[in-house]
DNA sequence: TAGTGGTCTAGACCACGGT
DNA sequence: CCGTGGTCTAGACCACTAA
């Protein structure tokens, strides 16, 4: 049984109970002096996993009154290193993917680029993640074949490239950029949109330790997704 | 002499150091127990204030070596309420604004969608941001005229929308949608863009208190503007 | 082994809200 | 007034890195 921290504890707790709706939108969730108790916590220990869970967006807190559930937290939070499988999931949805494309990938302008000039092997995936059946992501991706040696050799229907890289190496560091842009003719295809529908391109650098380990393009129609978040004035 | 937190100070700190290029991307910063010194204060503070900058991406830390300050974090950070003229400014670049309309809003659809059946009188704004002589930002905005009442005589040449609002209120809760849209015609002559320019669609809405202050919809042409940030696994 | 950050404790004083 | 969260202290033990 690994153990895990206290933290981790009081923060999976409050989650639970929101997330099965026992503590709706708006509900006052216990004092911190109160979750001393539960958890037989310090306060600074309560405090700072629930100061750290308002900072994220999922509560809020007013001096004097409380600690309250913060309304619904809007889909995918931006800069959040997530599944994209796992996230229909949480929503309800059927989740289904599509493997169009997998191989070796040549030395390119784009691969020293991005993965500079002492790359080694490089993968290349193209991968139609669906929701309910349509197309939501088209996921192309770069992978570092030193850092994730098996890639090439994944079965893709069992797992996403993101468990697959999660597991190969632990993540440290994520950098993003977000654009606009319009499919061309194959993007078009794989994810059924109209050559005039404007999409949302995510790219997506992460890295372990110091090497890049991937480098992906996540194409979103914007008719079926977007991006939200939270901001309260956290530190300042 | 307003008294600042021994956090904000240490905070402010660093990143004067950051800032004016005393430390550069990859700097090794002052190690925890160094800064206990120099301000005095107690390991818990400086750390928790160097995590907080570490989650937010100007540093990372590195158990066992040190903490480093983080290389460029990109252009603007999504989930940030800036002011777009501030920014602008921090580029080096030169800022002016085109105010194209200002009146009070009737009540449609959308206004009771956004600010709820009890709405008072809105008032809609339409302004372009140039950076360099380029359009950089279409900000469509409307307000609570019970929160902002002399929103309707403002000079826009003098002030943004955004100053004002944050003098009449302490912003305490932004909610962002970010979307990606193709221009109309209109649009399409304020951002001097043609019709197939996609663009990105930041959706804000912020409240302060209860009330909804404000609502904006801001178009930036995909191939002058994007999104950035770095992701630092925080908690966990 | 010495130095670093990660986590936690058991106190403390303060500012604010509601009573 | 009491209960709430905001900030801070002065310790502690642990895990990891580098020499």
């Amino acid at each position: 049984m690994p153990k895990k921290n206290l933290s981790t504890r009081i923060r999976e707790f409050i989650m639970t109970h929101i997330k099965d709706g026992t503590w709706p939108s708006g509900h006052k969730i216990p004092s911190e002096s109160e979750m001393m108790k539960l958890f037989s916590a310090s306060r600074m220990t309560v405090h700072r996993t629930v100061k750290e869970m308002a900072a994220q967006g999922h509560l809020f807190r007013e001096r004097g009154r409380g600690t309250f559930v913060e309304k619904d937290v809007p889909r995918s939070e931006l800069l959040n290193i997530g599944d994209i499988a796992e996230e229909i999931a949480e929503r309800g949805g059927t989740y289904f993917s599509q493997l169009k494309f997998l191989d070796r990938e040549p030395k390119s302008p784009l691969t020293t680029h991005v993965f500079g000039v002492h790359a080694g092997n490089i993968a290349r995936s193209k991968v139609v993640h669906y929701e309910n059946g349509n197309p939501l992501q088209l996921e192309d991706r770069w992978v570092n074949l030193d850092v994730v040696p098996h890639y090439l050799e994944t079965d893709f229907a069992l797992t996403t490239a993101h468990q697959l890289l999660m597991q190969a190496a632990p993540l440290q560091k994520a950098e993003h950029q977000l654009t606009a842009a319009l499919p061309t003719q194959e993007q078009q295809d794989f994810l059924k949109v109209q050559a005039n529908e404007p999409c949302l391109l995510l790219k997506r650098k992460t890295w372990s330790g110091d090497t890049i380990v991937s480098y992906a393009e996540l194409l979103y129609p914007a008719s079926r997704y977007s991006f939200g978040g939270v901001f309260t004035p956290g530190t300042k």
